[in-house]
RNA sequence: UGGGGUGUAGCCAAGCGGUAAGGCAACGGGUUUUGAUCCCGUGAUUCGCAGGUUCGAAUCCUGCCACCCCAGCCA
């Protein structure tokens, strides 16, 4: 399916080969996916997972899930059991290789002793704000403070202190010697350590003091034993540090940094923040509404990991800055749902239609293909009765140029059933039409040679009596714009990102549908809500909308 | 003249000195009992711009321009 057209390796991918090749690391291939248990996976960390993962497996070595946990109070269980759950779906195992930045608290601990021991970290009693204007700015060298040529003694002394809990929060904190002149922002002493007195998720209380990220992570990478440390383009500017650490501790591996451009997709936020806020605003009901981009969210909307694991792979790798259309993910979903989902009939918004010439008692089972082009799949029967119920939309008492469904006087096929004619409409008080009286031509029957006669349209429908009944969620972008900021999401939401019709009517077979993802002929995938769907009353989440060529059509046809 | 990056079609993206892959979108046409699927066809005399080197430059050199990132005791 997906095989046609594999791109060529990505500069990272290139990279690692030639490591390979030339016997690096031993010829060994170790990474990582490091997220932070604070909020969930996006289908940005889609791009790390895949490449991490992907690699790590393409070339015969292993990664680690590895929980970047040193921020506890803004991190939680429940973020790491959904990260958990996230990276398996999309179809990666971490095995046994499960760890935490905490894990490596203690030996954390003996590196920055080493770093003190040398001169190279020392105990800052600054308040935040004099480190911030002590580092100066991007175009000014920061100053010196007067705390960084404390004797070997004392730091030793002070940063035992801190670690026992003598300082409060704020008061101190550990800090590499590097450069406060160095035009690297974060090469003019970086924090090493700070002070935080609340209960860590894993560690408990043991610690009250915990690393920075550049600190932690460089370490975690280099003990753990990874060899490529792939990361997003923010950290370039990291990377001197990150090597800075690895040339002045004693460390028993030397993993590299390469950094690649995140994600982006149009008329999306990906910002943790902005998801976080648009959650706890209630602009949606959860990290997992099916109109964000969270990977549980595509979950739940009826999205294959499959399909998101193709979208990875065709947007690429590179350093350049990109947006992707929405167009390429939904064509993904498209392509693999079209070749797996089973074909069913539904009515989102029904119109009688009573077919007077039909028996009134009478009721027939006709046969309708699971799939169109894989007769594997095999069929399924449809029960055909005197009042059917079709699409609003598939009848128009006066419609434009081209308009292939039912009018006044035209005929359309009943997708496997009959051709029926409109002979007339039914208006209520105030002039809609709220039934339509067909006549119908028993020869054209599907099977039995009925398909002799041609009529321009096709359409789906139901049998009135026999048809049940579900809610189906119909989803367009959260954002109204294709490049939202996240800065007033009054101005950048889309409103009209959700809509429910309470009662369609679907077809006998629909009405359990479990896991199974089915196209309602004409409209598009749809996929039964896990958590919201009742037994006997499921309720459907569209996935992604069939392509319509239509729409267009009609636009041209009512403008032109 | 802070530092670090990036510029190839509407959106992605190959290309690594030998004469611009591919995907998505768009647009034509064919098949079709889903206006779906499927099939066939159509795009860059040009690679941010300007010079230079070379028999030959998207690829090498110089200058310029545009955009992104960095001044958390976040990651």
């Amino acid at each position: 399916m997906n095989t046609e057209t594999t791109p060529g390796p990505d500069f990272i991918r290139q990279i690692v080969a030639s490591d390979v090749a030339a016997g690096k690391h031993g010829g060994r291939v170790q990474t990582r996916f490091p997220p932070e248990p604070n909020g969930y996976l996006h289908i940005g960390h889609a791009k790390a997972i895949c490449l991490d993962f992907g690699i790590a497996e393409e070339f015969g070595g292993k990664c680690y899930l590895r929980f970047d946990d040193t921020n506890p109070g803004k991190e939680g269980v429940e973020f790491v059991e959904a990260i958990k759950r996230d990276v398996h779906w999309l179809g990666f195992d971490w095995e046994e290789r499960l760890t935490h930045a905490s894990d490596y608290f203690a030996r954390l601990d003996e590196l920055a002793i080493h770093l003190i021991e040398n001169g190279k970290a020392y105990v800052d009693h600054l308040t935040p704000e004099e480190i911030r204007e002590y580092r100066g700015t991007l175009k000014e060298p920061g100053r010196n403070s007067p705390y960084r040529d404390r004797s070997v003694a004392e730091n030793l002394e002070l940063y035992a202190a801190m670690k026992r809990g003598r300082f409060a929060e704020g008061e101190c904190v550990l800090r590499a010697r590097i450069d406060m002149a160095s035009p690297n922002m974060n090469l003019r002493d970086p924090t090493l350590y700070r002070i935080r007195k609340v209960a860590h998720q894993r560690t408990g209380e043991e610690w009250c003091i915990y690393p920075m990220y550049d600190f932690a992570h460089t370490l975690s990478d280099a003990l753990e034993g990874t060899t490529h440390s792939l990361c997003s383009l923010e950290f370039e500017d990291h990377r001197p540090l990150y090597d800075w650490f690895l040339d002045n501790l004693p460390v028993p591996h030397r993993p590299q940094q390469i950094e690649f451009s995140r994600l982006n997709l149009m008329f999306t936020q990906m910002s943790k923040r902005r998801l976080k806020q648009l959650v706890d605003e209630r602009w949606v009901e959860s990290w997992d509404d099916p109109r964000m981009p969270t990977l549980a969210a595509f979950r739940r909307r009826g999205y294959t990991p499959e399909s998101i694991r193709d979208f990875i792979r065709r947007a690429g790798v590179t350093k350049k800055e990109n947006v992707i259309e929405l167009g390429l993910l939904e064509n993904c979903i498209r392509e693999d749902l079209n070749e797996r989902a089973s074909r069913r009939f539904a009515v989102l918004r029904p119109l009688k239609v009573v077919i007077d010439n039909y028996p009134e008692d009478a009721e027939e089972w006709l046969e309708a293909a699971n799939h169109p082009n894989r007769p594997e799949l095999g069929s399924r029967q449809v029960p055909f009765s005197r009042e059917i119920l079709i699409e609003r939309e598939d009848f128009m008492e006066d419609p434009p140029k081209k308009f292939h469904r039912l009018k006044p006087g035209g005929e359309v096929r009943l997708r496997y059933g009959y051709i029926v004619k409109c002979e007339s409409v039914v208006k209520d008080a105030a002039g809609n039409v709220v039934e339509v009286r067909c006549s119908y031509d028993p020869a054209t029957r599907s099977g039995a040679g009925g398909e002799a006669r041609k009529v321009k349209g096709t359409i789906h429908w139901l049998s009135a009596r026999h048809a049940a009944r579900a809610e189906v969620r119909l989803y367009d972008r959260l954002f109204a714009v294709p490049y939202p900021t996240g800065e007033d999401l009054r101005e950048e939401i889309n409103p009209a990102s959700l809509e429910i019709v309470e009662d369609a009517a679907i077809e006998p077979a629909l009405a359990d549908p479990g896991d199974e993802r089915f196209q309602f002929e004409r409209l598009g995938y749809f996929y039964a809500d896990p958590a919201l769907s009742k037994p006997g009353r499921p309720v459907f989440n569209r996935t992604v909308t069939l392509r319509d060529s239509w729409a267009r059509i009609e636009q041209q046809a009512l403008s032109g």
